[in-house]
DNA sequence: TGCGTACTTGCGTCATAATGCAAGTATACG
DNA sequence: CGTATACTTGCATTATGACGCAAGTACGCA
């Protein structure tokens, strides 16, 4: 197999095989996470609170049972969305604001990484996007 | 109903009502179309491959059927992740870097906003956060 | 120790979506 | 015009997940 190393692959096939910073960043957990439009209403509203939230206290937020409430601030915060914090009884969840900002801000830089091109066609070219259009 | 504007909400429920950046910015289709793995890894080859692909050549990065590949792309597409451009017969699939890097980095931005305290208490904090914690 | 509160978990139901196969459409090429 | 290529669409199957209800657990309080 032809490894090539920090070069541009000829293919999305080659692509696969290359590892870069977009490959970890890129977590189908944490957009599974995001991808429901309750939790969204749910973080939303915890978000623009500014302050931990109780279970309850987010419940009143949507129609939802209780129960469906309490599954989905877990999953948030199993996503790295959230930080739980048990009190008691009651359960805080806070939103991880720095965390998540970091977060995307990295993989926005590692999407707009890909869009450059650092490979300075050496030779032939070979294996190296020789036919980019 | 007592709506406050541009001041902290005292609880979740309350600041379902605000509207904030964050609202348009967490949209739940986007993250629906980024929570499936077979559809990370193809957005990731095609990313890491640095150019435009055809729904044939991204078929062969995964072992799933060419036919879902091309409804996963589609899929992408419609969620603005990918630009298609048809060419014949051939669909050239291309990554959008820049809208999706901005989309991210607004997002960061408005969450990250959400974390910050603007309200400076005005009076007796009717409202306003009195007992966060 | 008994009861109420705050939340979690089990389970059944329903909806959505991922997948593969087969058939269909559209375009190029001889 | 016929055929091959590139992709899309219809359809059935299967898997995943969201939801509500009811029961369970854990903690605080009198």
């Amino acid at each position: 197999m032809t490894q090539v190393r920090n070069r541009r692959p000829a293919s999305p096939k080659q692509a696969a095989a290359c590892r870069r910073p977009i490959d970890d960043l890129l977590d189908p957990e944490l957009f599974k996470a995001l991808g429901d439009p309750t939790r969204i209403l749910l973080l939303a509203c915890l978000a623009k609170c500014g302050r931990p939230g109780t279970v309850s206290e987010v419940a009143e937020c949507c129609a939802v049972d209780l129960s469906v409430v309490s599954r989905h601030l877990a999953l948030l915060a199993d996503a790295g969305v959230l930080h739980a914090r048990k009190e008691g009884r009651t359960v805080w969840y806070r939103v991880r604001y720095e965390e998540i900002g970091q977060r995307l801000r990295a993989l926005a830089d590692a999407i707009e990484a890909c869009a450059q091109t650092p490979v300075r066609r050496s030779a032939g070219g070979t294996g190296c996007c020789p036919k980019t259009r």
